[in-house]
DNA sequence: CGCGATGCTGCAAACCTTTGCAGCCGAAGT
DNA sequence: ACTTCGGCTGCAAAGGTTTGCAGCATCGCG
């Protein structure tokens, strides 16, 4: 029923190639001849067939963004920053959700594979190995965690937590706990590592509690656990845990910031819109998704994988040329964060009372800290 | 590089017809070398390229999934909704964004087209007869409006909006605005439409406010012109909206609800942890996720549109069975409405106060009225 | 007038699969 | 012993496009 490249050629008289041309390759065709088949084209509602073009050039114009879980307010804004600098190099994006399932990551990656120029990985819960084996059926760029030898973009999420320990140090607090993110988390590893380094070097005591789903519930959940423990001070895997713990403490009538302090970690949106604010480190989702797009499409674009162009030659020289990106990453100090209570540890029998002052606090310019870059 | 249908054959000994059948017709081949093909089939990395497949049976095994707006919080659990119920049937989900342009709208119809079997195109901001053009490319289902002849999926935010009406008139109201959502949104119309007669019926003056981008901003930014209007409550386009005025009325010293009662529409998730927590009206969205799946799944399912199956006779005679399906949708009441002000007016002169109760309303059962609901 | 260059177009192979048809072989039925 | 049948496999066309190569005029130049 829909038209093909034959119809047209049917239509205006000339040969299947020179409809081909009209399209790929204007220039190569009279100008006359091109108009003649363009009305003919556009008066059958002709429009290449992207499959067929793919299966003869290798390249698909479209890519793949593989996403842990679309309802984590993080990655919309990566994704559209994906999406708009792809659209400028005139590809296409195509998302799709993995449950934080590591099965359903790989099945995706092999469904996508032929169908793409490349995936985007982005916070993958799979074994490292296995991203390296997938990475030579399909171009990977790998987003929010670091892979030897392929193309990464990862957030000092190392830096970042180093300031929020700082921070809380600076502000008295000691007995400090981290909710940690998902089991095969690779920022969740790396915000431990630095929280641990960073905690110790202040002369405080660093309690873990996880892994744990990095969502609301998963944040609410631990409550218990943070009211237990008797720290003063949290640092959560991500914000919706951060807020998801606070809805929690505030049920077991503990305040924050004024029993507990609560940093998050990533500044969604939704950071600013709870009570109170949530204090947070920033990490540049958009600048992520923008960046990966464009290691994914200077890598194939220098040796396209195309059917007959040769077969690249260099499996293991080009990776010389795999860059991996370490975006900055900054503290925003907004209102769940105050100094630590004057005993050091908070208060077990909590009275309920009416909220504190950060219900007034003020639309104030956050205060903010910067931390580290690398690249290389 | 990667392996090929004839790459196997050649390792295994036998032709490509039998390698085919090996994985789409399995029964079709003798068990030995069934067994045979498929180890060498696994030594040598070899996966049916899907673009090929498609080329040739006609279905591609992907659905398109088209939003408006991605970081709305609305559309990830219908996302997921679909995505699941996809799976379960042996279909990918690619979604793409469009940023609210009806232009983008357009083209990713386009891009998608012949690379998926067909579209779920959701809350489209484009015209009618544009979108029943487009679909004589590939199939379509809308979600989120109303086409004539095309499968649709809607919510019943006309029985929502009335719901909430008379909540909001039981409640004393009668100088009531409307924020109404993005031109070209069906959704919009159709709640503009309900509000216009149940405030009319109730006795009261609906006060229109937009069209407005449906986004958090876009309704902080109404809030000077709702206190302008003097009016005693207001139902936002959608939940976003409404958070963002209560915001916005929150920056004027307007408070919610004791001033200004404010109910949304569609209960994401959000809507359940700010302060004050949000009346709004609960829209199905996971259930229009699977049911529209379904319904383009039972739609080409009968006529395989294969590009050698012979192509489907009626054109005009299928319409017949194109469903349109209308969800039910229930008014939640939560904190943010209350009985309008004594004099029948919002104060205009608010002096600064400690949060009112609304902070420490328990987390006690929402009260729930139903909506209507209807198919044909 | 001849020659090469240039601009345009047609030809046909190739990309990777699926699938209707035909052929082969052994077994079962008559 | 001859047919029939069934199970399995091979053959080749088809699907819609791109692209290297070759052919053909036309044109400019010497």
């Amino acid at each position: 029923m829909p038209a093909t490249i034959r119809d047209v050629a049917r239509a205006s008289g000339v040969h299947i190639s020179t409809v081909s041309r009209t399209f790929s390759a204007p220039h190569l065709v009279n100008p006359e001849t091109r108009g003649r088949v363009l009305a003919c084209a556009e008066e059958l509602g002709y429009r290449p067939n992207r499959a067929a073009r793919a299966l003869i050039t290798g390249r698909t114009h479209n890519i793949g963004l593989i996403i842990a879980d679309i309802a984590n307010p993080f990655f919309p804004p990566l994704i559209k920053a994906a999406e708009s600098q792809a659209r400028q190099r005139d590809y296409h994006v195509f998302v799709a959700d993995t449950n934080e399932d590591p099965i359903a990551e790989e099945e995706l990656v092999h469904a996508l594979a032929k169908q793409v120029d490349g995936v985007l990985l982005c916070s993958p819960r799979m074994s490292n190995s296995l991203i390296e084996q997938l990475s030579r059926e399909v171009p990977l760029v790998v987003i929010n965690r670091q892979v030897a030898g392929l193309p990464c973009v990862t957030m000092d999420v190392g830096q970042g937590t180093r300031a929020a320990m700082e921070h809380l140090l600076d502000a008295g607090h000691r007995r400090i706990a981290l909710l940690s993110g998902p089991r095969g988390s690779w920022t969740s590893r790396e915000i431990r590592r630095a929280a641990g380094v960073a905690v110790r070097a202040g002369g405080g005591e660093l309690t873990v509690l996880g892994p744990n789903p990095p969502t609301e519930t998963g944040g609410s959940a631990l409550a218990e656990q943070v009211r237990r423990a008797g720290v003063t001070a949290v640092l959560a895997y991500n914000d919706l845990m951060a807020i998801g713990l606070i809805e929690g403490l505030d049920a077991l009538g503990l305040r924050v910031p004024q029993d507990v302090s609560v940093v998050g970690i990533d500044d969604i949106t939704l950071s600013r819109l709870t009570r109170p604010k949530l204090t947070t480190v920033a990490t540049p989702t958009a600048a992520a998704g923008r960046t990966a797009v464009d290691m994914l499409l200077q890598h194939d674009s220098v040796a396209t994988r195309g059917a007959r162009g040769g077969g690249r030659s260099g499996t293991i020289d080009d990776r010389r040329t795999t860059a991996q990106v370490m975006l900055r990453t900054e503290l925003v100090i907004r209102d769940s964060t105050a100094a630590a209570p004057a005993d050091g540890r908070h208060r077990p029998d909590a009275e309920v009372v009416a909220p504190g002052p950060h219900r007034l606090a003020g639309p104030g310019r956050p205060t903010v800290a910067t931390g580290g870059v690398v690249a290389s």
